[in-house]
DNA sequence: CTGATTGCGTGATATCCGTCACACTGCGCC
DNA sequence: GGCGCAGTGTGACGGATATCACGCAATCAG
C-alpha cells in the first residue's frame, strides 16, 4: 500500500519526484468538486488521504469489497477487465481529474474493473463511509456524482458498440486513433498528430484484438499513405481514409 | 407519440388491456423512488406523466436530445444501439421497475440507445427539466438516481467483458443462457429452465453475432444433451457443460 | 562489449464465422 | 384450402484473424 498523510503534506516513500502541494493538486484533478460551496469543499478536504503511487502499482482489482473512491491528481491509470485465461482488455488509460471506482463505491458491489497505475501517480483517497456519509451532507456533491455516472456510463456505452458493431479488427483501430486524435483538439487540423504512448500490445487489449494484428494493421496504414510514423508521434495523413475505415469496416 | 395524461387517469388510445391503476402500477414500478420520505413522492405524482404505448413503439432514438426519462412500470423494453450499416446490437431487455434515458437526462447529452417496446407498455414520463429540479429539491432521490447509474454502468461493464473478452460466438451465448436461468432464481435447481422469449435473430443481436450461427449453436448443444427444447421452453440438462463453454471458448 | 529483456515485423497455417442460398415449418388470414 | 410471412434448419465457401514461430532492433545492466 502506498503511503498515507491526512491533510496536506504529501510523503512520497519512493523517492519519485510526484511530490507536489495539494493547493496545486487541487486545482487540477478536483474539478468535479471544486465548484462546491466552501463548506463541501471543506469537509471533502477532511476525509480524504493524499497518497503517491509508483509506475505499475494497483489500485483496486476487479472483484474486491469496495474500500472508497479515488481522485486521480497526477499520473495515467489504466483501467481494464480479466477474463480467467489471462486475457485482458483496457477499457480506457484515466487521465488526471477522473474519479475512479466510483460506482463500486455507490452501489457497494465489488469493483468491476482493475486499476492500476502506468506512471507515477497521485491521488486522494477516500473511505467509502465518509464519501457516503459526505453524500449525504453534501447533496450538491451528489448530483455531481450522478453527472459523474452518466459520463462513465456513456464511455462504456462508446465501448460496447465499438466491440460489438465493428466488421473487423482495422475499423476498431481507425475508431481509436480517430477518438485519441480528438482528444487533443488536433482532430481540426489538415493531418492530425498523435503521441503513441502505448505498446501494440496495449492496443491490441484496447480493442480486443492481437498484437501481431495491431502491428499488422499499422504496416497496412502507412503502406496506404493513411498513417505516417514520426519517431512515437503519428499522422494522420488521410483524414477521410481512416474515417471511412472507422465506419465501413 | 403515445397518449398522454397529468395524474393518475390512464388513456389508451389503442384500446390495449394496459390500463391500470396507479396504484397497482406505482407499487411495482417504482420501487426506485418509492422509499423516499413523502414529500418528495407526492412531487414526484405530480411531475410525471402516464403513459401508454403499443407494442413496437420506440421511446427514444440514439442521438437525440435528452427529453426526460420513462419509468417503466408494464411491459418489456428493448435497449439497442445500432451503426451506420444497420447492424444492430441489444444491450438489454429491460423489465418493469426499470428507469429509462436516466443517463442522458441527468449529463445533458444525447441518449445512447434506442427504446422500443417489445410489449404493450405502460410508462411514467417525467420531463428533464422537472426531474432536474425535482432531484434539486430532493437529495435523496439524488442519491437513488446515483444508485441506479451505478447499476446501469456494471450492466453495461458486464456487457463489455461478454463482447471483448469472449474467444468465440458459443462463449458468448453459454454466457447469456447462464444469465438467463440465474434471473429467475432457476439456477439453483438441477436442470433449469427458461422461457425462449427472443427469436434466434435478437439473440444473435444480444451476442453480437449472425442469426445462423445462433440457430447452429443451438442444435450442436441440443446433439450434446447440454440442452433440450420442451416447447418455448429451454432446458439446461448439463449445467457443468454449458459452464464451461461460458469460460472456457 | 555482452547478454538479457522488451517491443516490433512477418510468414505459415488452421479455424471460426459471416454471408449467400434455399428448403422447410408453423401460423394467421382471406 | 391456399397464400403469405416470420422464423428456423442446413450446406457451401471465403475471408479475417488467432496462434505459433522466428528474426531483428533498441535499450539497459553489469
Amino acid at each position: 500500500m502506498a503511503n498515507v498523510t491526512r491533510g496536506c503534506e504529501m510523503l512520497s516513500p519512493y523517492g519519485l519526484d510526484i511530490i507536489e502541494s495539494c493547493l496545486t493538486c487541487k486545482m487540477r484533478a478536483e474539478r468535479l468538486f471544486c465548484d462546491l460551496p466552501t463548506g463541501a469543499l471543506q469537509s471533502f478536504e477532511n476525509i480524504k488521504y493524499a497518497t503517491a503511487y509508483p509506475k505499475g502499482a494497483v489500485l483496486f482489482v476487479e472483484g474486491q469489497a469496495p474500500r472508497g473512491i479515488f481522485v486521480l491528481c497526477k499520473g495515467r491509470v489504466k483501467l481494464s477487465i480479466c477474463a480467467s485465461d489471462g486475457k485482458t482488455l483496457i477499457l480506457k488509460i484515466a487521465e488526471p481529474g477522473e474519479v475512479l471506482g466510483l460506482s463500486a463505491a455507490v452501489s457497494g458491489k465489488t469493483y468491476e474493473l482493475t486499476a492500476e497505475t502506468i506512471d507515477p501517480c497521485q491521488v486522494n483517497f477516500v473511505k467509502r463511509d465518509d464519501f457516503l456519509r459526505f453524500l449525504k451532507e453534501h447533496s450538491e456533491a451528489c448530483f455531481k456524482v450522478a453527472e459523474q455516472l452518466s459520463e462513465k456510463y456513456n464511455v462504456a456505452c462508446h465501448e460496447v458498440r465499438s466491440l460489438g458493431l465493428s466488421h473487423s479488427a482495422a475499423e476498431k483501430l481507425a475508431k481509436l486513433l480517430i477518438e485519441w486524435s480528438s482528444r487533443n483538439g488536433e482532430s481540426m487540423k489538415q493531418e492530425p498528430r498523435l503521441k503513441l504512448a502505448l505498446t501494440h500490445e496495449e492496443i491490441a487489449q484496447m480493442i480486443g484484438t492481437s498484437r501481431e494484428t495491431v502491428t499488422r494493421l499499422f504496416a497496412d496504414l502507412k503502406k496506404r499513405q493513411i498513417l505516417q510514423a514520426k519517431g512515437s508521434t503519428l499522422v494522420i495523413r488521410n483524414k477521410a481514409a481512416l474515417r471511412s475505415l472507422a465506419t465501413t469496416g
